[in-house]
DNA sequence: TTGACAAATGTAAGCGCTTACATTATATTC
DNA sequence: GAATATAATGTAAGCGCTTACATTTGTCAA
């Protein structure tokens, strides 16, 4: 069933058969409805192929994510497949792990899809001492299609990046955490994203501005993980900390279960705050204090972003920021 | 840069071109290795459109999800991600909601598409009373594609089905409770899916089998949130229960929260169990016991029949069930 | 060297659309 | 009612590829 197919039985030619497809306005009222009727007799549905083809577009956009099984990366995702979804585009996923080699292959194999614009989830990296993680392959698909940044920074012609204000809410946080009398404050990450850094920075100024020194030791890095992170701790009873900061709620979970085995009261001794105020806050007694870092704004403001870009808009700001909220629970 | 661009730098037709791109072994290697030079320097990509014209395929495959927000979702997606871009095929995601209406539209977005296949994660539902619930769509699509469902059962020629044995699994776990004691056991789900179906069966014949009155009123239908059934959970203390099984792990943590604000002893005075085996169990105090149903197995499965069948075998099991397994923590 | 056969390459016909441009039907003006 | 403007429709040329079939080139035995 083709547009030959539709053209013959409706007894017009096959760009009018085009034209009521695409709601083009030069086409009669009867015709239309003629055509129309046989195409939903016949339940025509036009070839995309050959649409691209002619249109060079197949109104998807490719999300690129390290993994989809991550609470704050799957919300992310949720949103942007709403709004985009709404505005008639589908999205295909691909999840590339936390490699600078395996995201280059993956953005290649979306750009080989002809995908209209591609989203990144926190996806570039700061860490300058670290080779792998050059953002080489992002300016290259930046030449062709326009690219949409979650949480990451890079500039760009083509490149737009959306963030959550993590060093300001790390700086609060952390200043808080000071003023409450925490003197020893555990930084605890998983990872050297550029909101990792950004939440470090924070985190180090804040203690300097409070003319506290930032030791070097204070900054673990441990995988994002409760079990491990729970029984790696007791590795750091030296250290006679007073408050945990980890950039993720699993993490901080992780601590709040070893102080819980070895009987450090959450408050009253130790303050925790996590990152991400997921699902997982609201499990632990105390609930967990988390950073808010506003997940659904951020893809919100990047789908909107996204349009405008894509309808021709040449002012869309290359850099926007949402600012986070702490939400206070109970272990801080 | 197209095929013809390539084709006359490396003076040749771009028949042979093509048969380069796709590794035909009718081309000389000498031939090859020109023709790849000229393509490696200059970047050639063919394009898809034009070759889904051709071939009537893009190697696109779409996935149909409630939400992807939803952990045990969320994990199924990733593993199927995983092991079909290892087989070379993009994923489409599409997030669909819970109604069938939608669940129509988004499928025919994607047929739209011409996907070579439909995955669907635990889309069917079994409430006969539930009119809203039809699977028709589903059928339809399956004319056009092989469909294969997740945690659902439907019969149909093209349609294959891969799902935990949550029936068994419910059943074995409700006897257990009553073989320790417990004689009022709350059934707590959200959903009307056929996994849940398969759950509420399991209790209620284990209940029978051990000559207990299966009560309606023991059979609780709430929305899947920690903070919902916490504070709902309180207008049920009337029915002096000794246990709860929860047929997801947020809704089994309300429960656990509930019963330790008002100071009842988890698991002495009451057992609760949860379901998907997810992150979340591992933050409470005790942590929660809950019924691991295997979903990176299923979803494996599911895409080792979904290569078979594009393979053109058609010797594939329609129903395809994985043994799921307590995890036994501190809550039972 | 020649003929037969295989290997390598080329030619050209689709695949199903969109759209610029050409043509025809209809409405408007005097 | 003829001339003209306008709306509706049709014609045909791509878009960039795959592949059946045709043609050329190469190989080898007799």
């Amino acid at each position: 069933m083709n547009i030959y197919d539709i053209a013959q039985m409706a007894n017009v030619s096959i760009a009018t058969v085009s034209r009521v497809v695409n709601n083009s306005p030069k086409v009669s009222e009867k015709t239309r409805k003629k055509v129309m009727d046989i195409i939903d007799r016949y339940g025509y549905t036009p070839n995309v192929f050959a649409q691209g083809l002619g249109l060079n577009t197949m109104h998807t956009i490719g999300i690129l994510v390290p993994t989809i099984s991550d609470l704050y990366i799957s919300r992310a995702v949720a949103c942007i497949e709403e709004n985009l979804h709404e505005m008639g585009y589908d999205i295909i996923l691909s999840c590339s792990g936390y490699t600078a080699k395996s995201k280059e292959v993956h953005i290649e194999m979306l750009l080989s899809k002809r995908i209209d614009a591609l989203i990144l989830v926190g996806s570039t990296y700061a860490g300058s001492d670290d080779e792998t993680h050059n953002t080489d392959y992002i300016a290259k698909a930046a030449e062709e299609i326009p690219v949409f940044i979650i949480n990451g920074l890079i500039d760009g012609e083509n490149i737009y990046c959306n963030a959550a204000e993590d060093y300001r809410i790390s700086y609060d946080v952390t200043k808080e955490l000071i003023t409450r009398g925490r003197k020893n404050i555990i930084f605890l990450t998983d990872s050297k994203s550029y909101s990792a850094n950004q939440k470090k920075r924070g985190y180090e100024n804040a203690l300097t501005d409070a003319g506290l020194t930032v030791y070097r030791d204070h900054m673990l890095f441990m995988k994002n993980d409760i079990d491990m992170v729970r029984s790696l701790f007791c590795n750091y009873d030296y250290l006679d900390y007073d408050a945990v900061f980890a950039t993720d709620d699993a993490m901080a979970i992780g601590v709040l279960k070893y102080l819980e085995s070895i009987g450090r009261k959450v408050p009253a001794e130790v303050s925790v705050v996590g990152y991400n105020n997921s699902q997982l806050c609201k499990c632990t007694t105390p609930e967990l204090t988390s950073v808010d870092n506003k997940v659904e704004l951020v893809a919100l403001q990047t789908v909107n972003n996204l349009r405008e870009v894509l309808n021709g808009n040449d002012r869309v700001m290359h850099k926007n920021m949402v600012a986070c909220e702490l939400i206070r629970r109970g272990t801080m």
